[in-house]
DNA sequence: CAATTACCTATTGACAAAGTAGGTTTTATG
DNA sequence: CATAAAACCTACTTTGTCAATAGGTAATTG
């Protein structure tokens, strides 16, 4: 599993957030709330460096996040990107990683990397407004959920 | 990271099996020299039951393994499916996870669908033929290696 | 000033990954 | 038939990450 929890609530967070943020900062409180997250779990995830970098934070009553930018702009790849530290399906493919000493002649690598780039071009070919918009389409902003 | 040592060691083995197996059974010794592996865990990986229905294996002087059916015949999918269990990239589409009560109406679903689907897909559109194919158009079958 | 919010640091329990270890059984071959 | 070489089987260990929980401090507004 390539992805856990931290980068699925980074999503789901992020979503929420731009569905209420036009009524005002949204807080962890309501957001955790909404979403059933743990809001000290949600603490967390939301001061990982990447995703902090992505919204507005605001103290005190009324305070809250809003998104640095527009929803347009973000795509799921780059929250969950954010989130996790790296989307690499295998160790081989890890930046930091000290890469493996067969690298240069492994025959199975340019597999791993043809899968890595298919998983980043699908995140990346979805926008966080491309979901909420494919909310709205199927219960005119009611019933279905983030 | 969704495929760990288990997945890769697998293909690993399986290509190497492959490449070797028209001089007679490869066991394992040579196999976990040549991928510089140890033999031990290979073992676990060789006995897990979806990769094991894919060798014939024979005991004694001169035994080890060759595949069950063509190199043709399998897909690097089916190996790694069959040493990691699942390829889902979260646990939401685990098929023995206890699905997740917001599954229903949850909006984010269908992009993990989505995602799973564009991995399945682009593994399952690769023999084990075509990587050692692969192999063999870049160096003549001699400085590559699996 | 009091309530509400974000922000910060530490700790915990569970689980899986990646092996290691030590044996038993089967099968050729000298 | 004895021996070596292989597969097959069960158990253990170590390490690290995940998924939280806990308990605070700092900032901002009404």
């Amino acid at each position: 599993m390539m992805i856990s929890t931290r980068g699925r609530y980074a999503l789901r967070i992020m979503l929420d957030i731009a569905e209420y943020q036009n009524e005002g900062y949204v807080s962890l409180k309501d957001s955790a709330e909404r979403q059933e997250i743990s809001k000290k779990y949600l603490e967390q995830i939301v001061t990982i460096p990447g995703v902090s970098k992505m919204l507005e934070a605001k103290g005190g009553k009324n305070g809250g996040y809003r998104l640095a930018k527009s929803p347009r702009e973000y795509t799921v790849g780059d929250v969950l990107r954010a989130a996790e530290g790296s989307l690499s399906p295998v160790a081989c493919l890890e930046n930091d990683q000290a890469s493996c000493t067969r690298s240069s002649y492994c025959a199975v690598l340019p597999i791993w990397k043809g899968l890595d780039d298919v998983i980043n071009e699908y995140l990346d070919g979805i926008t966080l407004q491309d979901v909420l918009d494919r909310k709205a389409e199927y219960d005119g902003g009611n019933d279905y959920v983030i």
